[in-house]
RNA sequence: GUGGAUGUAGCUCAGUUGGUUAGAGCGCCGGAUUGUGAUUCCGGAGGUCGCCGGUUCAAGCCCGGUCCUCCACCCCA
């Protein structure tokens, strides 16, 4: 079998059944993306790489996937890096760029802050959008994570107020309530992570001490503070930092203790300011838990204000289902300045795992067929033929067997497409004008008149 | 990118210290039943043992390489 075929490493077919749950999941996404005021948006599969390189750091530069140039690319090579990667003076990494410049993307955050530069004078803002569309990371693939996998990302970009932070939590809560699963969605601020950087006295440190804190309920407080020192946090820094581990309770019970511990940092102060209004405005949630979470972090940098992740409350996921957070100056880099969004992102794949373990999936999910005709012969299929119109037209979903096979196979085909009803019309039906109609859950059946075969199967 | 495990039929897996013709269950196909699936009975097809090389009289089994999948780390959804 060494010519069986396959697909490349880390990416997935899905199957009529996983596509039916996977649609239920974006359109269910979608379609309170779209009660929210958020509009659609799509990017190419490709960038230019110059517009992707530098944007993730160092580790994400390396996950990019790079298109190879069409024609003679290693004809485009100049002869001082041809004759550079012979003695090795020219890093394979810069050779890379040498014979590639566009590249897959690798989320859909940095081309929509691409988008909105690029478009600015069209836009009207703020800009409420959303975008569900694959994205690749040349990532080694493991159990959860793909090379190719979908993103699911709402933004509003061009609007400072904390309505934004609120409104989206209580997306959230629409979402999974919609989907029928319960969450915790885990709320920070990064104003007040970089206050207790700030009373620990290394400000400098901030991105440091996050990283580590974010590990916490993973690899316990002992190797967090390991890991600070070993990234030159003092000691001194680190028992400043200590206070943080003690926290327990909600919010209100957390935050006079933080506004005690932080009073010297009045961005931390505001940072509060800014959950507990959060807090406040967000109200009474139906499927979701607001919880704040001192130690949320979240890796990447550009996030400036509010941080938030969303976890199953149901099944056996350990990681976060969602993400998102505000920054401050995502366009910057592309040159438009003083624009501030928050944004979040919804991990269909995770979503899909937890709905399929916790057994969330309607069970009839639309797309399939609900009535199968049998098919008995010309005569017979042409006069099913017409019936399959009239039903058809009544919004059901049914199909005619194509061939004259025996009925052993054909009822095998509805069982295993799961159809609810197979529609029986041979020579005698025919002449008495009337359809057997099997219930294949049941194995019922009965003769019914042609013009009760809908409300028959309704 | 680092470290580890795994790969035998469509799927899940057996396969003895290296020894003739590599097995099971499920699935698939055909028949029992020329108008009835899911249940029953009978029969059948299907394998270059991931791939390449090495050791040996002899390799599914031992050795090396390579690819895939999985696990941990890094990072992330």
């Amino acid at each position: 079998m060494a010519n069986k075929p396959s697909i490349p490493k880390g990416t997935r077919d899905f199957s009529p059944t996983e596509m039916l749950r996977r649609k239920y999941i974006f359109s269910t996404i979608e379609k309170v993306f779209q009660k929210y005021g958020f509009l659609p948006l799509e990017t190419p599969a490709m960038e230019n790489l110059e517009t992707l390189t530098g944007k993730y750091g160092e580790e994400g530069d390396r996950l990019i996937f790079k298109i190879l140039n069409s024609g003679d690319a290693w004809g485009g090579v100049s002869e001082e890096v041809k004759k550079g990667l012979a003695t090795g003076e020219v890093a394979p990494g810069k050779f890379a760029s040498a014979v590639s410049e566009k590249a897959l993307r690798y989320d859909l955050t940095v081309p929509f802050a691409r988008y909105v530069v690029q478009h600015q004078n069209e836009i009207a803002f703020p800009f409420k959008r959303y975008q569900i569309q694959p994205v690749w990371r040349a990532d080694r693939p493991q159990k959860g994570r793909y090379r190719e996998f979908y993103q699911c990302d709402a933004d509003v970009i061009g609007s400072t107020s904390l309505l934004n932070e609120v409104e989206l939590v209580q997306l959230f809560d629409d979402v999974f309530s919609a989907l029928g699963l319960h969450v915790v969605v885990k709320i920070n601020d990064r104003k007040v992570l970089s206050g207790i950087a700030e009373v620990s006295g290394q400000p400098e440190k901030v991105v440091d001490i996050v990283t580590a804190i974010d590990k916490l309920d993973k690899i316990g407080r002992e190797k967090v503070e390991e890991e600070m020192r070993a990234k030159g946090v003092s000691d001194e820094a680190i028992k400043g930092i200590a206070p943080l581990f003690d926290l327990k309770g909600s919010w209100s019970e957390q935050r006079p203790l933080l506004e005690k511990w932080l009073s010297s940092s009045p961005m931390a102060q505001q940072g509060l300011k800014d959950l507990s209004f959060t807090f406040e405005a967000v109200g009474a949630l139906k499927s979701a838990k607001l919880e704040y979470d001192p130690t949320l972090a979240r890796g990447l940098d550009y996030y400036t204000g509010a941080i938030f992740e969303v976890k199953a409350a149901e099944g056996t996921m350990p990681g976060s289902i969602c993400g998102g957070g505000r920054y401050d100056d995502l366009t910057g880099i592309f040159g438009l300045k003083n624009m501030s969004g928050v944004g979040i992102s919804f991990g269909a794949d995770r979503i899909y795992d937890v709905l399929l373990e916790t057994n969330k999936f309607p069970t009839e999910l639309g797309g399939s067929t609900k009535l199968l005709f049998a098919n008995f012969g010309e005569a017979e299929a042409m006069h099913c033929l017409k019936l399959l119109r009239t039903v058809r037209e009544a919004g059901i979903a049914a199909e005619l067997y194509p061939d004259q096979v025996k009925m052993a196979k054909q009822f095998k085909y509805a069982d295993d497409k799961g159809i609810a009803y197979v529609a029986i019309i041979g020579e005698n039906e025919l002449i008495q004008g009337i359809v057997t109609v099997k219930d294949m859950k049941t194995g019922e059946q009965k003769a019914v008149k042609q013009d009760e075969l809908i409300s028959a199967i309704a």
